[in-house]
DNA sequence: CAGTATCCTGTCCGATACTG
DNA sequence: CAGTATCGGACAGGATACTG
């Protein structure tokens, strides 16, 4: 009975983790925008069992993040290729990485993020597409969709101090 | 014997899942970042039986996300703050939550960012901190750190087409 | 109100063996 | 090489009862 609703499932934020909660999903994305796309390849880099990357690849394919395509006839060979929703994803994992090497690298860090064209270290943070401001939790707040039910504008207005406005 | 090392745990992207990679967790966090303190807050909000958020709220403490904090003596009351490690936390959200309304959100968005001054939606992007330029899989890409070990090199150089260099 | 205490179930995940 | 099949354990998560 488990994980059937997880309460308000409106909030994408639940419903993305409906698609990636497990740890492994991550993970293949993860080694996925490495440039990995072989069986093998995960299998290697991940040191995962074998079914296990068979139930985890199927459900990213399911799920539209990851398209498998033969890539060989004899014997049929596939490989598992990032689609543009799964690439979209990128941002997530540069959010975690960045985060991780802030509070979980005390030694030093193991994996950084260079500028293709600089090679200087990029420092990622988040900013309005539009206005170019960084998000910050004074700058920026979460408000009612359109499509807000009640529940989930009962939940964010607890952080506006109770100002009950959607945004249209 | 579940959850023990998975693989390579050098990676930041694995670290943080190692502390956040529960479900609850992360929607928990997700409450918090909205304003909710208490226990009986997030029992609402989620719809979570009291002893898997007990768990879940004990976890988040000693991986040093929340604070529990007395704010009342007779009877002892304990709130539930976001540290400074936690309010970090944040751009993952975000992130996670643009991704879930760009494609999980068919019927139309029940969650959005808004800037405070100007009451405009906010389109989240990544960028770099101090070129501003926009991150994307062609300007930026993932390089092996200081600190890392060869399985992590190993993998990393897969998507640089083999260029084995460590940023000092 | 803010949890703790039990008990139960589903499944994530691991280990191993096997196949075309 | 690229998986499938089978088995078992640990634990996330659920339901319910109870306490100061």
């Amino acid at each position: 009975m488990k994980r059937k609703s997880f309460g308000n499932m409106q909030c994408p934020v639940a419903r993305s983790l409906e698609l990636v909660g497990e740890w492994w999903s991550i993970l293949i994305l993860r080694d996925a925008m490495h440039g990995l796309t072989r069986f093998d390849e995960f299998e290697k880099s991940l040191e995962i069992a074998p079914n296990m990357l068979t139930r985890r690849l199927t459900s990213l394919v399911s799920s539209g993040l990851l398209e498998r395509k033969k890539y060989q006839d004899h014997p049929p060979r596939y490989e598992y290729i990032l689609t543009k929703k799964g690439k979209d994803f990128r941002p997530v994992l540069v959010s975690l990485l960045a985060w991780g090497n802030q509070y979980l690298a005390p030694e030093g860090k193991s994996v950084l993020l260079v500028d293709s064209q600089s090679e200087t270290i990029i420092d990622p943070i988040l900013v309005d597409r539009n206005s170019k401001k960084p998000l910050t939790r004074i700058s920026s707040r979460f408000v009612p969709g359109p499509k807000a039910n009640k529940e989930t504008i009962a939940r964010i207005n607890f952080a506006n101090e109770r100002k009950p406005k959607k945004i249209k």
